[in-house]
DNA sequence: GTCTATAAAGGGATAGAC
DNA sequence: GTCTATCCCTTTATAGAC
């Protein structure tokens, strides 16, 4: 009855498939897509190699389910998010909670493409993944250059250097966020939002600074 | 018997073996270490693969000789900035262009880092990239308490959490930076350096003294 | 939906000739 | 320092039985 929620970590009860397709996930993320053979996965569910190959085409296709599932619902928040109409910054904070969310909730996925797009968008099946990425710079740079249109960013910045640098800061806390440890996506989200958006200088010294410049 | 100076990108003169290391650094950083073979090695230095070994034990070894060389020689330099006893804004700001120096002048070697220390650390062989790991940590984190300390920096930071985002989000550049690009490795830095430090919100009354003297 | 059995190709590494 | 030749293991994937 209930479709399948979650791309990740959730086995579920939508059958066999989803379950096996959750396993892999946790291999391919812990160890890397290539360093996972069908047989690591087959072991992981307790059955044979060669039964993997009545759920799916290939190692590949598994891949490939696992990043889709994960990037339909991604997008899906993010267009919203921008549907909302906010102004700049409380859009650029909803954009970055949401990924560390997703950090959070889809932990394997995050994961996989974390350290496999590199080398999956030579593959044509993958191109999506290209597709996918060129959305998301657009949809970034469009906040950051609305905020220093309005006056909430500031001006003397490189907006498409900064899209890059948010993009890959907040996706690199896959490395070591651990979904269900002592530190919550949303406090990592907070104190990520304070760095970026107002600094680590304490405000008093960035005064100082300022002064000491103009005499 | 030269000792090898350079990790990466350049063969130098010492010899066929640095010559034949530059070519895996190079393939190991572009397709990753598991997806390059002894053969595709051995084809682009013009050998044939069973030559390879009268240089090297195995493909592992060559790994950890590019890995081992390029510490080596950045942790050189991270030492002698924390040695030198600046400040606690000149020495993250000193560290922080290190780094990005070392993105620039290794890049291949700075890629394999990246893309493989996870994996790596499960073999005994590679035990010395945890031990420079924590050698990191301790040295940043001092820094960063330091200046907690003396006023430099907020304190209502998680110095830990601040830590592994200053980490990730340097080196992660080497996703995209490209040595002999238009951006230098300064300029990267610089920018980063404006945005953790000041922050991206524009600081309301300051603005315009801030933008007219970093022009 | 899983198992048995196996094909077919790829990949790391070695020994000895040149 | 490189080549010839090759071993041996791993891995993906398939066909058909149960």
């Amino acid at each position: 009855m209930t479709p399948p929620r979650n791309p990740d970590e959730t086995a579920g009860k939508s059958g066999r498939r989803d379950e096996l397709l959750a396993i892999a996930a946790g291999l391919f993320a812990e160890r890397g897509v290539r360093a996972t053979t069908v047989r690591d996965i087959a072991d992981a569910a307790g059955i044979l190699s060669g039964s993997l190959y009545h759920h799916f085409d290939s190692k590949e296709s598994m891949v490939d389910e696992i990043l889709h599932q994960f990037l339909d619902e991604l997008f899906g928040k993010y267009r919203k998010i921008v549907a909302a109409g906010l102004d700049s910054r409380a859009t650029i904070e909803a954009l970055i909670v949401t990924s560390y969310e997703a950090i959070d909730a889809a932990h394997s996925a995050v994961a996989i493409y974390q350290d496999e797009v590199k080398h999956l968008v030579a593959n044509e099946r993958f191109s999506y993944l290209v597709e996918r990425n060129t959305e998301f710079r657009d949809l970034w740079v469009g906040v950051l250059e609305a905020g220093v249109a309005d006056g909430s960013f500031r001006s003397d910045i490189d907006v498409e250097l900064v899209f890059r640098f948010m993009r890959d800061t907040v996706w690199v806390a896959v490395r070591w966020y651990r979904p269900g440890g002592s530190l919550t996506a949303h406090t990592v989200a907070a104190q990520y939002l304070a760095i970026v958006l107002d600094g680590l200088s304490d405000p008093a010294a960035l005064s100082k600074t300022i002064a000491a410049q103009q005499n």
